[in-house]
DNA sequence: ACCTGAACACCGTTCAAGT
DNA sequence: ACCTGAACACCGTTCAAGT
């Protein structure tokens, strides 16, 4: 008898975890305007159109390049005290802007608003909290150290310090730690 | 007898200001995106083809867009004291991020190394001085404080704060402000 | 279900030609 | 000297068609 198993399901050959991979790779290698579907589709052996499938569109792409700069940066081990775990998220923002520096400036014009982000900044506000800041002021102390994390880093990633050497840039990165410390502490 | 004049030259129907001026106002409009050649060149009565004779492409057309930018930033009154001097710089930054929310945050992606971004960086140091920070550690803290700025300025331009009613952003900038202060007179 | 070929509107850029 | 029309390679996106 006649099986009418329906339309034949294809063998699926990339989803979006591996469009969003490879269009970081394009924009390490060339830059964000080097991000472009037939590009990111010939990396992934597939067509440009293939794309559509899983991500909505080319803003699309670029909003999941910002989640998948926001994945890569390393959450703190638990182990350590509070001001340690601070200070490690901060470094993991800056390694991760170096490690990409032309995607890294987008998220401060992308803002991103994913579960990711606000996971990240939630932590940040509750570790504040531990060290001693008062609830109330919590948020307000979070967006004035992120603001100055990611300013630097966009700033470091962008060339904004690049006629320097590199010890110079460190110790730059050092003072604003203890400006964010200080940041912390003062009331 | 003949006169010889050469090629007749036409009238000159736009410079590299006007362009400029155009770009910034279909950027103000439509954001970075709907800046392109032929949008420009419409609005200035103009073909795309004739905007390439006052900028070599479109990277310089947005290079010349974030120096048209800087412009934009009031240097303060001479009349004030070095501490408000710097203060209304800030201010006058904030105020341009403002009015121009889409071409800002090009500033932290392409950074300016115009004669007019040198100046008001000198402007900045040589404050500092005037304040009493030492010349050898002047730079740093300009450098701190400028990406402090920046950064919150971009933030805000982008809508990373969006969702905070405007006092509370209002309420986010003085306090920005006071760690600048802090920035400046700690040692 | 997933991918592709063909097609469309639009983009940046060049160059010879017009005034 | 300055601008334009025509042309080119490339871009994002759609949709009907293939498996």
């Amino acid at each position: 008898m006649a099986c009418d198993t329906g339309p034949v399901p294809r063998p699926r050959l990339i989803d979006r975890a591996a469009v969003l991979d490879a269009a970081l790779a394009v924009a390490d290698e060339g830059g964000i305007e080097a991000v472009t579907m037939a590009v990111v589709g010939r990396r992934l052996g597939v067509s440009a159109m293939a794309l559509y499938r899983h991500v909505a569109d080319k803003a699309d792409l670029l909003d999941g390049l910002v989640e998948r700069l926001l994945d890569d940066v390393p959450l703190p081990e638990t182990g350590l005290d509070p001001i340690e775990r601070l200070a490690a998220l901060g470094a993991g923002i800056r390694a991760t802007a170096l490690r990409h520096p032309h995607v890294f400036p987008l998220l401060l014009a992308r803002p991103a608003t994913t579960a990711e982000a606000r996971q990240r900044r939630d932590l940040v506000v509750a570790l504040l909290q531990e060290i001693g800041v008062p609830a109330d002021d919590a948020p307000r102390v979070e967006r004035l150290i992120s603001t100055m994390v990611l300013g630097f880093a966009a700033s470091e990633a962008a060339g904004r310090f690049a006629h320097h050497p590199p010890a110079v840039i460190d110790a730059d990165w050092d003072a604003l730690q203890e400006i964010v410390r200080l940041t912390i502490s003062r009331r």
